[in-house]
DNA sequence: ACCTGAACACCGTTCAAGT
DNA sequence: ACCTGAACACCGTTCAAGT
């Protein structure tokens, strides 16, 4: 985990010659590359100022605070995942959101946690997505209260699903506790809980609380799209109600 | 922030007279009242130890590790949520259920995020919770693969809003962040999102990624008996595409 | 404006030693 | 078995000082 600084810069202090070496953008790129390789739990403010070869009140020149770095590395991974408007059906523009979505937290599943969990990284979202989506909702006719309603349902649906399917394992003795979660889940008692015992095979580590990998190793694909269609469905729904005149 | 231990306690090594003076159980409750207090980011395995006037090495004697603390305070936080069985229809267990979720959290919102973003937690919940959902949905009529998804539905969509519902604000200088939030909501260009623009009232701080106070301040109501209905509503329409056959 | 070098006040965890 | 006392290897952040 120990890494020198790449290149052994000057170190003198002082302003250098052609401009600023580091910048927010820099510092958030090494962050999210460092995060993607050993998780969150191993980043630091320390370990990245020793990654960029500078010393950790550097960072803190560029940055401010930890959590602002977070929130910046966060709005990087979601920079681009809001679809085009206009072209599609609200269905079908919220269902391209979802997977668009999930699609760059596969490719960082280390920040998931950031999106859903901490409420400055959640707000440094794009406001492009926030637009889309009210702009899908009103084409399905909400408008008011049940608008921000449904909003909401859609902003928790998505990111939250995410934020469960990608959350962190313990950080050191992964495979202890693994190996005792499979045990207490193999060995439930099947008299008290005869459901879950009778559909186990078809739930162990496939299935929220009862998994000991997360979705890096096992991802739950089909409940996601599930989720997307269980989702619009109730939209519809929804919908339906608020206009009963037809 | 800085406490003394309550009572001066005989501070000499060696096993207490009557019995062990700590438990697992204490140590939890103890770790639960200081987050609830003083919330996540001020809890240490070393202010637990000075609150109960042991040193650290002691905690560590009966919990292992931090993160185990947190999974057995999450578990006592969730362990009385889950409805009795066989007395409601399945939609109107799920709801109870969904509501019982909620007002447990709202009595310990600051340990939402350990619910949805933190694996270990998330799988110390109660095991009759995951049977009664499983019961309520094979009461729905799902079965195999299907219940697996609308199970994964089901927990993303009931843990996932209250993870978000309650993310924490950041650490400090909270007022500074939220003024800048709050500012750069009210700034937005008219021209480049007009929906949002619209509905700014209607969503400012009361709506995900625009807001500035999580649920312990702003609660979600409304859009939380929404989103009950849009899942349930989602999982009949689900059910429904299983027996077209009628 | 941008960075060094050092310091402050913390962490989680381990370990020998006591009784 | 249960706890003390001290240590190890870390943290985030601040601040004077350099150029």
């Amino acid at each position: 985990m120990k890494k020198k600084a790449p290149e052994p810069r000057p170190r003198t202090a002082g302003r250098p010659a052609g401009g600023a070496a580091l910048s927010k953008q820099r510092i958030a790129e090494a962050a999210l590359a460092h995060i993607d390789a050993f998780g969150l739990g191993a980043f630091s403010m320390r370990e990245i100022a020793a990654q960029l070869g500078v010393y950790p009140a550097t960072v803190h020149w560029h940055v401010s605070t930890r959590e602002a770095l977070l929130a910046e590395v966060a709005a990087t991974v979601m920079a681009q995942v809001t679809p085009p408007k206009g072209t599609l059906a609200w269905q079908n523009w919220i269902a391209e959101l979802f997977h668009r979505c999930r699609a760059a937290v596969r490719q960082h599943p280390n920040v998931a946690q950031l999106l859903g969990a901490q409420l400055v990284s959640n707000g440094s979202l794009p406001t492009e997505l926030v637009e889309g989506v009210l702009a899908a909702l009103t084409e399905a006719g909400f408008d008011g209260e049940p608008l921000r309603e449904a909003y909401n349902c859609v902003i928790a649906a998505m990111l939250g699903f995410l934020t469960m399917e990608f959350s962190p394992l313990p950080a050191d003795n992964t495979q202890a506790w693994a190996e005792e979660l499979r045990e207490r889940v193999h060995t439930i008692r099947p008299l008290d809980h005869p459901v879950l015992t009778r559909h186990l095979p078809q739930l162990a580590n496939q299935a929220f609380i009862l998994r000991w990998d997360n979705g890096t190793t096992v991802p739950l694909d089909s409940s996601f799209e599930r989720h997307i269609q269980i989702t619009i469905d109730g939209l519809e729904a929804f919908a339906r109600r608020l206009k009963p005149a037809q």
